[in-house]
RNA sequence: GGGCGGAUAGCUCAGCCGGGAGAGCAUCGGCCUUACAAGCCGAGGGUCACAGGUUCGAUCCCUGUUCCGCCUACCA
């Protein structure tokens, strides 16, 4: 009785229902998988997101596809696994973990490495996971016992067992090579963490004079500070200007120390000066020229992006004040030949955007090309399908011109290298669990190494570390190879293409069979959202003002494969009224049970049951192509399709039709007929519950569970599945015919201003038997969705005096509004018509006139095009009588 | 430099195997018609970016052009 209630009100209140239902799923297990189910297995991992972080748009898009796809699948009865967890994300999280404790005046150095970590895990614990509680809030039916952190220990024993076998295999190295440094974070990046923006800088010509004061090379730069590193300058062996020089020395300008002239075909003879200065320890390609050519490699810099003690007299300097110096110096020597203002990208951190410095370090290394080979492999066979199928490409290239990885990050926070140092013999020794003695010398001077891994790393192993591995366990079993990843392409190298080198490598198979990649969120200006530009949509504040079910239906229906999403309020705005319309059919087809004597139970209706008239055979029909339609989109993971045709279902098909339809059979006539009614609208309601709840499903449970209280959740009936028993072609085509004629009429009450409160007589004209027999069983159906007193059929006859008239096909509608008939309107109405009517017979007789479309045209098309000519053609001729009569009055 | 995508109604976008162009919002007109005004019934609004080609037929397939995004690169 209370129940009841809660549905009468007008309007749906999301707030009360949704906390509501997700304590209820989750306190009876209804997210939970079962690895030792029977049932065929489903599963996804969760892309996870940092501890840091708080739900934004990107995320809710994200896992409101996973919803709709765990749902979905759960209800088709697969054994539906959503793997949850967080991702420890180590500079992001050090970072603010170091910044909160700045501000209580406590500096992470002072604090020690151990007792940072330890206040790292304390933030954790009190802070960090909230998103945890923000997907709960989108309704996500993650399987939140199974919850892990990439810091757990699991986790952790699966990371050392991967370093120390890829170790083992060769894969991983030690070496000093150049790596990107955030002279901030105080760590190397790898090449995708670092972001390249367009920046005003500009080329310095700097001017190099020979040893042997026969002249000088000029060279151009963009970071003349890195000068003071230069080990030789470089021409191109090809250029005339320069090739002479090669062999001879140059007094390297501020330093006075002497440096060679070297011929590389690397130099680009057109760009700059045509001669470029060589620090290998600070530029990558000057690096690779400086192996080339056994030059020393000095580093002028320190970690913190001050100028070292080989930096001279600027040493201890900052970069760029540094840089200001040794252009001001350059130029009272005389050696600043020009400055050019010049555009080029610029390295920044990731994290914290801080300049990017390329310099050389001793760091760890991924072998990248024996991983990549194979996981190439896996995409060109189709054992992984990316979907949209243009990713592909961007995959292989990657993957084609993949660059070894630089693992090792040089902060506190994160998985530490399983490395230990002999101080006696200086051997590494790799291992999994600390060691005892150094397997070398048998000393036991161990230091571990202080690095940490990127946190990738960890990612990297996400789909099958969170199932157990290394241990062979029963989940793992079952659920690995996962069925689908769903993600952002923006961290498609990062995670995807790492996790399928890392799943092939360490379980022998890919780690999942199809990646989904979706969207970018924008907001309604196509701008990214982001907290600088302060056009953010909190998808929290969106939820709570328009319910997570219409928020969550209105990224499922903006998510077309390939485009951006551009959301505005508008649009869930929109989709809220969806939801209150669902909730307002619900509460009519609930009104009207009293007394229906299918209540509680299955209703369960039969095919060919003769007491099911035209419209129930129509709405049957239609329902079960929707289903058939749905489970296809969902199945190519176009979630907009699949969620549009719900929608166009729900309102246009049951609620503007089929229940205005059925009021004539609830309301008045006899008990049969009104028991049938009644067992369709709740047959039908029903499924399109169920077909609906993966997307909106608060509402979508709440509803039910009124219409059927004794049947358990939502989530465990059964997905709607199309039966090919109640497909009716003949019903479609007749419901067709009556809907056209009340479009007919309608429109013609409509442009005449016909109030609803009038209610005229019509008489239908209809020659042909077959349409006349359809019209006229339905004839109550027409008067009353009209808005007619009466409606009189007949095979033939007069334009009755005073009428509006219309006509659908060779049937003639006459509606006596007289008192609303303006016979000027009305003649301007029938040209109008008319001149439309003509231009489409002539559309059809110039087609159908035309030799090859004839000849050439199958079968099918021309049936079809035959069949309207006549239709258009048996409609001008009754329009143009009808204008005819009209202008004889 | 290389690659990918987009251009369709005023706005935001759908459009499957090529067969008279669709939705939501906005606009205009009529309505509190016994589920819903967060609603109902109508109406108007398009050279499917441009130029060629293939085809009986092109928004759709092919080529080129313009504009706009994005990714990527060793742009001293």
């Amino acid at each position: 009785m209370s129940e009841q209630k809660i549905l009468l009100n007008k309007t749906y209140e999301h707030g009360t229902v949704e906390d509501k239902w997700y304590s209820f799923w989750l306190e009876n297990g209804y997210f939970h998988a079962d690895e030792n189910s029977t049932k065929p297995p489903f599963s996804i991992v969760i892309p996870p997101p940092n501890i840091t972080g708080s739900l934004h748009m990107g995320h809710a898009l994200n896992n409101t596809l996973q919803d709709i796809l765990i749902r979905w699948k759960k209800m088709q009865g697969f054994s539906s696994l959503w793997q949850p967890g967080t991702d420890h994300a180590g500079i992001a999280t050090q970072n603010v973990v170091e910044r909160m404790l700045r501000e209580k005046g406590i500096d992470r150095d002072h604090l020690g490495r151990e007792k940072f970590v330890e206040k790292v895990w304390e933030w954790k614990k009190e802070s960090g996971g909230m998103i945890v509680n923000q997907l709960k809030k989108l309704g996500a039916a993650c399987d939140w016992e199974r919850e892990r952190f990439t810091m757990d220990e699991g986790l952790s024993a699966a990371v050392r067992r991967t370093f120390v076998r890829l170790h083992e295999e060769g894969l991983i190295y030690q070496g000093n090579y150049i790596i990107n440094w955030c002279p901030r974070c105080h760590t190397a990046l790898s090449d995708l963490e670092v972001i390249y923006q367009e920046k005003k800088g500009a080329l310095y010509y700097v001017r190099y004079p020979l040893a042997d004061g026969t002249g000088s090379l000029t060279v151009a730069t963009t970071r003349p500070e890195t000068m003071l590193g230069d080990a030789a300058v470089a021409v191109n062996p090809d250029d005339e200007r320069f090739a002479s020089c090669i062999g001879k020395n140059l007094i390297l300008p501020l330093m006075k120390r002497e440096i060679p002239v070297i011929g590389d075909s690397y130099v680009d003879v057109k760009f700059g000066a045509g001669a470029l200065k060589v620090t290998p320890a600070h530029d990558p390609n000057d690096f690779e020229i400086g192996n080339r050519h056994g030059l020393p490699k000095l580093k002028v810099m320190a970690d913190d992006g001050s100028m070292n003690e080989n930096a001279g007299k600027y040493s201890g300097m900052e970069r760029f004040a540094c840089r200001k110096a040794v252009v001001e110096d350059l130029e009272k020597e005389g050696l600043l030949e020009k400055v050019e203002d010049y555009l080029h990208s610029v390295g920044g951190c990731y994290r914290c955007h801080t300049v990017v410095e390329p310099t050389i370090s001793r760091q760890w290394f991924v072998k990248i090309k024996p991983l990549a080979e194979p996981a190439m492999e896996a995409v060109r066979s189709g054992k992984i399908r990316i979907i949209p199928k243009n990713w592909e490409n961007t995959y292989f290239e990657w993957m084609e011109n993949i660059r070894d990885w630089c693992i090792s990050r040089q902060i506190w926070w994160g998985h530490r290298i399983p490395a230990w140092h002999c101080g006696d013999c200086r051997e590494v020794n790799v291992a999994v669990e600390t060691p005892e003695k150094c397997v070398k010398c048998g000393g036991a001077s161990l230091t571990q190494e202080t690095d940490v891994l990127d946190t990738w790393f960890s990612s990297a192993l996400w789909p099958f570390s969170t199932l157990g591995w290394p241990e062979n366990t029963q989940s793992l079993k079952k659920f690995y190879p996962t069925s689908v990843l769903v993600t952002g392409f923006d961290i498609l190298f990062f995670w995807v293409a790492r996790m399928i080198m890392f799943g092939l490598k360490l379980m022998g198979d890919v780690p999942f069979r199809d990646v989904y990649i979706h969207a970018l969120v924008r907001d309604a200006e196509g701008q990214k959202m982001s907290k600088s530009k302060g056009n953010i949509i909190d998808p929290l504040i969106i939820m709570e003002k328009f319910g997570t079910d219409a928020f969550r239906f209105t990224l499922a229906i903006m998510a077309a494969q390939g485009r951006d999403i551009k959301l505005s309020e508008d649009r869930v705005e929109g989709y809220r009224n969806f939801a209150n319309k669902i909730w307002n059919a619900s509460r009519f087809v609930l009104m009207n049970m009293d007394g229906f004597n299918g209540r509680g139970g299955t209703f369960s209706l039969l095919p060919g049951d003769q007491r099911l008239d035209l419209t129930d055979r129509w709405i049957l029909s239609r329902l079960n192509k929707t289903a058939a339609y749905v489970n296809e989109m969902l199945e190519e993971y176009k979630f907009n399709q699949a969620s549009a045709r719900i929608y166009q279902f729900v309102w246009r098909e049951f609620c503007d039709w089929y229940i205005e339809l059925a009021k004539g059979r609830i309301f008045s006539g006899g008990e049969e007929p009104r028991q049938t009614v009644l067992a369709v609208l709740a047959h039908t309601l029903e499924t399109t519950l169920r077909l609906l709840h993966p997307f909106m499903p608060f509402i979508t449970e709440e509803i039910r569970g009124q219409m059927l209280p004794e049947s358990g959740s939502i989530m465990s009936a059964a997905y709607p599945q199309c039966d090919r028993e109640w497909l009716d072609e003949a019903a479609e085509f007749e419901m067709g015919l009556i809907m056209e004629v009340l479009g007919a009429m309608r429109a013609v009450r409509g442009e005449m201003n016909v109030p609803p409160s009038a209610k005229p007589l019509a008489v239908l004209l209809c020659p042909d038997p077959a349409r006349r027999e359809v019209l006229s069983t339905k004839i109550d159906y027409i008067v009353q969705l009209a808005g007619l007193k009466a409606m009189e059929l007949k095979p033939a006859g007069e334009r009755p005096a005073g009428h509006a008239s219309t006509v659908v096909g060779d049937i003639e509608i006459f509606l006596d509004i007289k008192e609303f008939l303006n016979l000027e309107e009305e003649r301007t109405r029938l040209e109008k018509e008319l001149k439309k009517t003509r231009e489409d017979v002539e559309f059809f007789e110039k087609k159908l006139g035309n030799k090859s479309f004839v000849e050439r045209a199958p079968e099918e098309v021309l049936a079809e095009h035959r069949e309207k000519q006549e239709n258009s053609q048996a409609k001008f001729e009754r329009v143009s009588r009808n204008l005819a009569a009209l202008k004889a009055m």
